[in-house]
DNA sequence: TTGACTGGTAAGCAATTGCTTACGTATAAT
DNA sequence: ATTATACGTAAGCAATTGCTTACCAGTCAA
């Protein structure tokens, strides 16, 4: 099979790809505590400012932080709501390990038809 | 900075990476509705079957599949309990987007309550 | 037993990832 | 003005990923 033509994808990472580096799941982990600096950041982990840095980058890429300047400081934000296309994606599945969240499910189903006015 | 001891970490795939890789899921998806073996699976993708074999290897690996063998074809089954741990991580942030499924969750943890005893 | 079919795995490879150090820029302190 | 601090980003590199083709083993049909 001859390779494909990749149509030039510019290749930004998406949400999944994003949480698949425990470093980076540790920082989401982190920022759900408080926003902090990247410098505050890299010294809660083995490794390098620059690193903590890039790995910040893609997180941002993706959503799910936000980046505020505050004088020469950079505060990291968390923006959890990207994580709902996880959540969505697993949505399909959760009834097969658990039943009560299935119940939830139907329940939260019967709120939202109760909303629609 | 000097590079770390591995420590000969043997580099196991976790759940998270597992589901990182957009085929990845779309095998997932495909196996919601029926098991299937790995020739009726590459003929969904764009991708030669050993390809889609290493990625049935992965998921296999982490064991949200599980393979049996049937005379000289094998049948891949999905085996979704694992994708519980991507959901554990989760609930820490399911709240911050979605006060309903905040709801939920104290619902759910009424019934655990009450399951207890 | 021969031949076709299903399928895992090895070898090879280009591309990507995940770190490092080095650097440049902007803000703050003296 | 000079110096120190916080930070992003570039360059470079080893390791990993994700595909390919080639191969080999097991099962079924004739």
């Amino acid at each position: 099979m001859p390779n494909r033509n990749k149509s030039s994808q510019n290749a930004v990472a998406d949400v999944f790809t994003a949480i698949a580096h425990p470093v980076r799941r540790e920082i989401l982990d982190h920022l759900r505590a408080d926003d902090a600096t990247v410098t505050h950041l890299a010294s809660q982990f083995d490794m390098s400012r620059p690193a903590v840095s890039q790995h910040l980058a893609i997180l941002l890429e993706v959503g799910l932080v936000s980046r505020e300047a505050q004088g020469r400081t950079n505060r990291y934000r968390l923006e959890p709501e990207k994580l709902e296309e996880v959540d969505v994606w697993m949505r399909h599945y959760r009834r097969f390990w658990n039943k009560k969240l299935d119940a939830l499910d139907t329940f939260l189903k019967k709120m939202d038809t109760n909303d629609e006015t």
